[in-house]
DNA sequence: TAGATTGTTAATCGATTAACAATC
DNA sequence: TAGATTGTTAATCGATTAACAATC
């Protein structure tokens, strides 16, 4: 239907990255082929919903069969443009810190922690993931040096603008917070804020009604 | 215009949810009202949706002036009936497992981490957060006593669906799930799994493109 | 009074869903 | 052939947005 070299929606590029988890898991599971009906069991996004997004981009299923899980993870990595590697920062080596770090979930969609930076002098030069703990200071020049385009923020809440603040000085423009603070940057900066306790709360509206 | 007693859409309850943690961080930075426009610059929701989404359910706000923080907090709890105390078990006392019962992210919006298991002994008796840590095989009389209806899982992806069976076979409902393992569970269960893998490549797309 | 911001309308756009022919 | 599942249409519903009068 579309060309395919517009934008995508914000909503059809939100549906394709879960997609791309789900197979990405299936596929470690063993699987060759799955149904946009199975799709839809995991992600809670409606079947139909699922073959309008995929077809909108082409005939990647068989009917009958469903899809081929390799070759359509192939296609939405082309469509969301996520070949690549791409180098992260993480800002806190605390407890947080060390399980972001130490885990795959990241490897597996070709995101590295390249750098680990904290303020503390006795966690720098700790290793922690894949990586040595940096100081806190050298964050502008590692940012550089590295080709480092996101930061996270797993700091305390009352840490968390100004780590925000010399990851904006350092000339990231997206950044994932883990904290409960509310951050102000300028205009032209992403900020992504995770808060299970929101999540939580919003399902525990549709457990009590 | 609604008559206050349908139960709310679902995008309707996922943005109620996160005006709720603005104003409760707004409120701990001091400030004592808000206008819609700062709403949403911190949750990039259209202002003009955050106006017709409050005025669904009352006139809160005073033109001119804004929302008085402590008043629009009260209804929207009451709105999202998130007024009581919630406990909910953390399984895994791992690295991700002590960051989420330390952080106050929770307690913060009612949420208690009421109990933490584990199947290591090593780690069983051992204080995360507020509690001490419980064997893992303890799971469902804890769910039972302690009156708790969310299950979070901070385990390897490896473990992920043992811990998951486990905690359905306790009888919860509502599962937090931090590995990226996907779960298989009865239809009434509702899964929430995070991956700020997922997110990231998302975030990605927008900023390359 | 002047400036700011709500509450509300009206118009548009994208998401959702059921249904089903096409076809593996 | 029989069963399954895609790709697509058509209809509906909710989200989004601009605009502005009301009013603090």
């Amino acid at each position: 239907m579309t060309g395919g070299n517009e934008r995508l929606t914000v909503g059809v590029a939100a549906r394709l990255s879960r997609y791309l988890q789900v197979l990405t898991q299936a596929k470690k599971m063993g699987k060759d082929r799955i149904s946009s009906q199975e799709i839809s069991d995991y992600t809670n996004i409606n079947a139909t919903q699922i073959r309008r997004d995929l077809s909108a981009f082409g005939k990647f299923g068989k009917r009958g069969v469903g899809y081929n899980i390799d070759s359509l993870l192939g296609e939405i990595r082309k469509i969301l443009r996520t070949q690549g590697q791409h180098n992260i920062v993480l800002v806190g080596a605390g407890r947080l810190g060390e399980a972001i770090a130490s885990s795959p979930i990241f490897a597996e969609h070709g995101i590295n922690v390249a750098a680990v930076v904290d303020t503390d002098p006795e966690k720098v030069g700790r290793r922690v993931g894949n990586v040595d703990v940096s100081a806190h200071r050298e964050l502008r020049e590692i940012i550089r040096d590295k080709n480092i385009i996101v930061g996270v923020l797993a700091v305390p809440a009352e840490n968390a603008q100004q780590a925000a603040d010399d990851l904006v000085a350092g000339g990231l423009r997206i950044i994932f917070n883990y904290s409960e603070a509310l951050l102000d940057v300028p205009q032209d900066v992403q900020v992504h804020t995770s808060n299970p306790a929101v999540d939580l709360l919003y399902a525990l509206y549709f457990h009590l009604t």
